[in-house]
DNA sequence: GAACTATATAACCCTGTTACATATATAACT
DNA sequence: AGTTATATATGTAACAGGGTTATATAGTTC
């Protein structure tokens, strides 16, 4: 009776926190600047996902409050200084249930796809109109 | 400059209404009433996602409100009456478009659920203490 | 009255967007 | 020397939308 139906966790849905599971999958690799990520971003998403500045900047100050990030200043030599974040340990570890979450439902996506290529991709033959 | 950025539309994020698809992909197929719909959104989704009922019947009404779908009510012998939802042509299309985006992004998931093998699967070799 | 079928809604939290605002550096133009 | 433009770089308040939570109701069957 006392048991909680959901776990209360900030990924327990793969369709939220997707942007973040991006970035995320960028810092794991190596730390970056915000400016930098929305490239990284753009490229990854295959240009289907151009994020805002403000986006990028509102969920990086989010992750970081939330302790999945850890950000310092780097100086430059010719610009503004830069704030790099880096991939904590908590971090790593929302990463590996966020992506495991999403690959537990691959399946889900791929039936939809096909349910896509289906029903609104193949020409109706004769006689449908 | 005086282009949106983006366009409104509800469907523009696939990871944004990810329920809402499961829905329309079920109503696609035949009317059917809130209740119905629970099963067959859980067995659709393997389990993975458990519907409370205060979900769906407030995602059934806003997509209702939106024009998506449509309902009337069900007369039953032997039990509460139902409502009957049914795909309008504007959630046929909404569908359409929201699948679109789903696909057109199938390699971003792939890629992600790649990552996740390689980098939290795989296990360690030797001396990578 | 317990269990199952069936619907409903208000209050809430989280995510991501929008629409701004700011600061540094460089290059070009006047 | 001052202005303007552009690229680099960060930031935030207010908002909209999606889904959950907690709770309520009602009919039917046993």
């Amino acid at each position: 009776m006392h048991r909680p139906k959901h776990c209360r966790c900030w990924h327990k849905y793969p369709e939220r926190g997707w942007i973040q599971f991006l970035i995320m999958r960028v810092l794991y690799e190596k730390p970056t600047h915000g400016y930098q990520l929305l490239e990284e971003i753009e490229k990854r998403s295959l240009g289907c996902h151009k994020l805002e500045t403000g986006s990028l900047y509102t969920l990086l100050r989010r992750m970081e409050d939330r302790g999945l990030l850890e950000s310092k200043w780097e100086k430059t030599e010719n610009g503004p200084d830069r704030r790099v974040y880096r991939l904590t340990s908590k971090g790593i570890e929302a990463l590996r249930m966020g992506l495991a979450s999403i690959v537990k439902r691959k399946k889900l996506f791929e039936d939809l796809a096909e349910f896509y290529h289906e029903k609104f991709e193949k020409p109706p033959k004769g006689g449908e109109k």
